[in-house]
RNA sequence: UGCGGGGUAGAGCAGUUGGCAGCUCGUCGGGCUCAUAACCCGGAGGUCGGAGGUUCGAGUCCUCCCCCCGCUACCA
């Protein structure tokens, strides 16, 4: 910022090739730094704007085999859906590459062997669980099996989602890989590590000191990972689909994506200019800045950094990392397995002619300092009562009334009043306020100054009343219409970043092209130029067109729900057992009298239960599916001479009866009528 | 478990070095009628997650606790 930076090289998150970009993606990472480009544009800076997909990693040979196709059939297709939507919305890079290309391989290929040569890294040799059937080593991830904590079935080598253990493979009872089903050995295998041990020094002082102005969430992150000390991390891995580790006796390995997708900006920008790359990646004067989701922090602050330390020969380090938080959709977190997302190519079949729409809802709830929330509702709101009502609807009653009294053509101005010129000085701090926001990397409120303008044309129009002073004084009506259309040419650039779509036609209405400093002034449309026709430049979003999308969202979360249970093998018939082995069992009806959530825990209800025989306590992992108050007053069935356990210093004297769904839901069993507690079941 | 971010009006968010709690939407009332039932003015609405503490003064600084999200190094 202080720095006399001459270009400036934008980088946006390369895209993961393995499915479509969702509006999480695009008001994390790319219509923030969209709007960042087009504003450093339009004051003339010079600005070279990078993206492409990244389309290696396991992910993408998970899904070319559950597809029956190829690794690169999965990254054409999404590549391809992926760099037109961007191009729909206008997020226009100046190049969109591919990891898969020619020139990406060399140029990771490359990279890794210079510091392999340099004697960068340590090998180190470990074991790990190996796939004999699909014959691939296996992420803890692929690795399902019993949960050891829990007992419930389907849990991922590093974690039990229905508990939420964190596990090690080892732990698993049964463990099968996910691809074949075969139950996986152990390997040894040997991978390079880049030492960031070694780093920390510079990294501390190069961010912790340096860079005390990076949004908190980023700041904090790295601070975290700083004084926890870092370690050496794998770059590689042994796998197929990828960038061949380029050493001898390295057959069967790849770089690690991490390692490959960050090179990626830099063999983009190699494609796109083949000779003057360098200019951008190793010259002092380029501001270097990383546009991010909060996921992306420790890699572009930490691991990439230290590739290009490590690298040497001149490259630069980023100047900032504006990362995002995450955007969760009608209080959902967005996922694209479970299909719970709005996504970018289908938004714009559906909204026609409203891409700016999106990105300007996006970016006024854009999840710059938390996670927010994507709502249709909030959708239309924002659409029809901010974008139209204040923006569209100031333009159109200037155009509208301009062409009512003078014929489309600009009337000249007299004297300014008093009131015109208050209305013009707000102009001057309201862009400065802008600049000084999209500088800083705050979009949400850079947004609001700009609609400040159009809020000020507003409130103008209604003080000076020009239908009316039109019966006595055409001269001053001309003024107050200059004013007025003056304001329309600031609009036209100041919304520019934001709503280039509609900025660009009512340039074409205005026919006109103002610079960025001329914001605020007056004489940027001359007296007797002739305007266009007025033509809305945003339309409403209608209610049908809400209910629509959300009856879509509906569907998409029932189909996955079915999907899921259809999925979710039954588990299979226990052994065999005694009538007298049955009938030790002890199972009533009981009814609830008391429920209440136990202190410091997640899962746990204590419940007090009247059984027919006695009042006494149960302790249930319910309490994510019944809260305290559905459970009172309800009949349920229990096994009553279960031993007496302890559980979290309360004494739990049986267990509820529940039925757990395949979804992993838990019901309880409740008579069909009321019955009488403690009456036994048989 | 540890670490990072967050919790401010019905919704979404600002709040810089401590100094009268603000903005947009919604809502209520009024005005206007050029404009896409739109715009303009005014009102109501907040124990700033909770409890302590420092201070003349705390949304802001300190301590403890609760809740949401992320990371915890092989989920890109």
């Amino acid at each position: 910022m202080d720095k006399n930076f001459k270009r400036t090289l934008v980088t946006c998150a390369l895209p993961y090739a393995n499915g479509p970009v969702h509006i999480g993606h695009l008001a994390g990472v790319y219509v923030p730094a969209d709007i960042y480009v087009r504003y450093l544009r339009l004051r003339g800076n010079e600005v070279l704007y990078v993206c492409g997909s990244d389309e290696h990693g396991v992910p993408i040979t998970i899904k070319a085999r559950q597809l029956g196709c190829s690794p690169q059939d999965i990254v054409d297709k999404y590549h391809n859906i992926i760099n037109e939507s961007f191009k729909a919305l206008g997020i226009n890079f100046d190049v969109y590459g591919r990891t898969s290309s020619k020139i990406h391989a060399e140029t990771a290929s490359e990279f890794f062997k210079r510091l392999y040569d340099k004697g960068v890294f340590i090998t180190r040799e470990s074991e790990q669980y190996y796939d004999p059937e699909a014959k691939t080593f296996l992420a803890d991830r692929y690795i399902v099996g019993t949960c050891p904590r829990c007992g419930s079935e389907g849990a991922y080598g590093d974690q039990c989602e229905k508990c939420g253990s964190t596990l090690s493979p080892e732990e698993l009872i049964n463990p099968k890989s996910k691809l074949s089903g075969a139950e996986p050995i152990k390997k040894k295998t040997t991978h390079w590590y880049l030492p960031l041990d070694r780093d920390e020094q510079w990294l501390r002082e190069w961010i912790l000191e340096g860079h005390k102005e990076w949004r908190t969430n980023v700041y904090g992150q790295v601070k975290s990972w700083l004084d926890s000390g870092l370690q050496p991390r794998a770059v590689t891995r042994d796998l197929d689909w990828g960038v061949p580790v380029p050493v001898e006796g390295a057959e069967g390995k790849v770089l690690y994506v991490w390692f490959d997708a960050p090179i990626g900006y830099i063999s983009n920008t190699k494609e796109l200019l083949p000779d003057s790359w360098e200019k951008w990646w190793k010259s002092p004067d380029t501001k270097l800045v990383h546009f991010i989701g909060k996921d992306n922090i420790v890699f572009h602050c930490i691991v990439f950094p230290s590739m290009l330390k490590a690298y040497g020969d001149g490259f630069i380090l980023p100047e900032n990392v504006p990362a995002n938080e995450f955007l969760n959709l009608e209080g959902d977190k967005i996922s694209t397995s479970r299909n719970w997302a709005v996504w970018a190519h289908e938004y714009v079949k559906d909204f026609p002619g409203k891409e700016d729409a999106l990105r300007y809802v996006l970016t006024a709830n854009a999840p710059e300092t938390k996670d927010n929330d994507f709502s249709w509702k909030d959708f239309q709101t924002r659409n029809n009562s901010e974008l139209v009502a204040v923006f569209g609807n100031f333009v159109n009653r200037a155009i509208v009334l301009t062409h009512k009294y003078f014929g489309g053509k600009v009337p000249a101005f007299g004297e300014l009043q008093e009131v015109d010129k208050a209305a013009l000085a707000e102009i001057p701090a309201l862009k400065a306020s802008l600049e000084k926001n999209i500088e800083n990397y705050h979009f949400r409120e850079a947004l609001k100054d700009a609609m400040g303008i159009a809020r000020v044309g507003n409130k103008y129009i209604s003080d000076t009343e020009p239908w009316k002073v039109a019966k006595e004084d055409m001269a001053r009506t001309a003024t107050i219409l200059n004013v007025s259309l003056q304001l329309c040419a600031h609009l036209s650039v100041a919304f520019e970043p934001f709503t280039p779509f509609a900025c660009a036609r009512l340039k074409k209405m205005l026919d006109c092209n103002p610079s960025w400093d001329s914001i605020g002034q007056m004489g940027l449309l001359e007296e007797g130029h002739q305007i266009g026709a007025a033509e809305l430049l945003f339309t409403k979003v209608e209610d049908d067109q809400i209910e629509a999308q959300l009856a879509k969202l509906a569907a998409a979360k029932a189909e996955h729900l079915a999907a899921e249970a259809a999925a979710a093998p039954v588990e299979p018939q226990k052994e065999e057992i005694t009538f007298e082995q049955f009938q030790a069992m002890d199972i009533r009806t009981a009814t609830v009298l008391e429920a209440e959530k136990v202190p410091k825990t997640d899962k746990l209800l204590k419940l007090t239960i009247d059984t027919g025989i006695d009042k006494r306590t149960i302790v249930s992992g319910i309490a994510q599916y019944y809260s305290p108050e559905d459970m009172v007053g309800k009949q349920i069935c229990i096994l009553a001479n279960l031993k007496p356990r302890m559980i979290k210093g309360i004494e739990s004297k049986g267990m509820i009866l529940m039925a757990a769904q395949k979804d992993g839901k838990m019901r309880f069993i409740t008579p069909q009528e009321v019955v009488n507690n403690g009456s036994q079941v048989g």
